[in-house]
DNA sequence: CGGGTTTGACCGGCGC
DNA sequence: GCGCCGGTCAAACCCG
């Protein structure tokens, strides 16, 4: 699952940044001082913080994530809170936050689609054929886009972009954004049931730091063993909005 | 062969 | 209204 065979997980301390960065101006980075075994954080209390929506989250909406940052053998676990801050943020615990206020939240629907199809398929049928499967992938998309499960991110600095946080993902996409030299990669949790979904892209100004955006809860346990550290180490660090 | 990754296309949202 | 951009899809490809 580790991609990297060897990578120092370190503590970013204190971080600010403040230029725009992957189209996040003025991130801001709670330091966390205390090295610790494992990586592990509890944003559940900071809820309040998130405003409207994230109110009407209750506690469990967020995702648990006993993230186990297990590298090399004595990592020196560090993560920095991000903080929301920026008012025309791209990154989306602005915008997106915002918007989950103002759209109704529907069922997703996960049916297979065929898109590729609808502007090749021959025969007398293929117009319905086409107006159906168009209007099936209408109606999916636009239940996809409403649903804006909780979210939130943290930075670590780390030759890996995937950090093992016991739960087994599957690679999606892979998106440029704008202004950036580094690649984003969209991740989704590989159990049934479970739309967990992650991003994972790295500092412009400093490629060492990578950023994760996990979005919504996990439904199930970790998908490997896990040795329960990361959930005492919770106790231990706090991640903040 | 099954599961994961890559990658180009597509879509909706949003700003202008 | 239009174009840009981020997010997602899915076929093709890769790998064990």
């Amino acid at each position: 699952m580790f991609p990297s065979t060897s990578s120092a997980v370190v503590l970013s301390q204190g971080l600010v940044a403040s230029q725009e960065t992957m189209g996040t101006p003025h991130m801001s980075f709670t330091p966390q001082t205390s090295p610790l075994p494992h990586l592990a954080f509890s944003p559940y209390g900071l809820q309040h913080s998130l405003g409207g929506d994230a109110a009407s989250h209750p506690r469990e909406t967020l995702p648990s994530l006993p993230l186990k940052l297990r590298v090399g053998g004595s990592p020196q676990i560090g993560a920095s809170a991000v903080q929301r801050s920026s008012s025309n943020s791209p990154w989306p615990w602005n915008e997106e936050w915002s918007l989950n206020n103002k759209r109704s939240s529907v069922g997703e629907e996960h049916h297979s689609n065929n898109r590729n199809n609808s502007g090749t398929s021959n025969g007398p049928s293929s117009s319905i054929n086409c107006l159906s499967v168009s209007a099936l992938r209408m109606k999916k998309m636009k239940a996809r886009r409403k649903v804006r499960e909780p979210r939130f991110c943290f930075k670590t600095m780390s030759e890996v972009d995937v950090l093992d946080d016991g739960y087994k993902w599957r690679k999606y996409g892979q998106k440029v954004v704008k202004n950036t030299q580094h690649p984003r990669s969209y991740y989704r949790c590989t159990q049934d049931n479970c739309r967990v979904k992650k991003r994972v892209e790295r500092l412009a100004e400093d490629p060492r730091m990578v950023i994760t955006t996990y979005e919504g809860r996990h439904a199930h346990s970790p998908s490997h063993d896990e040795d329960d550290t990361g959930a005492a180490a919770a106790s231990q660090i706090s991640f903040f909005w």
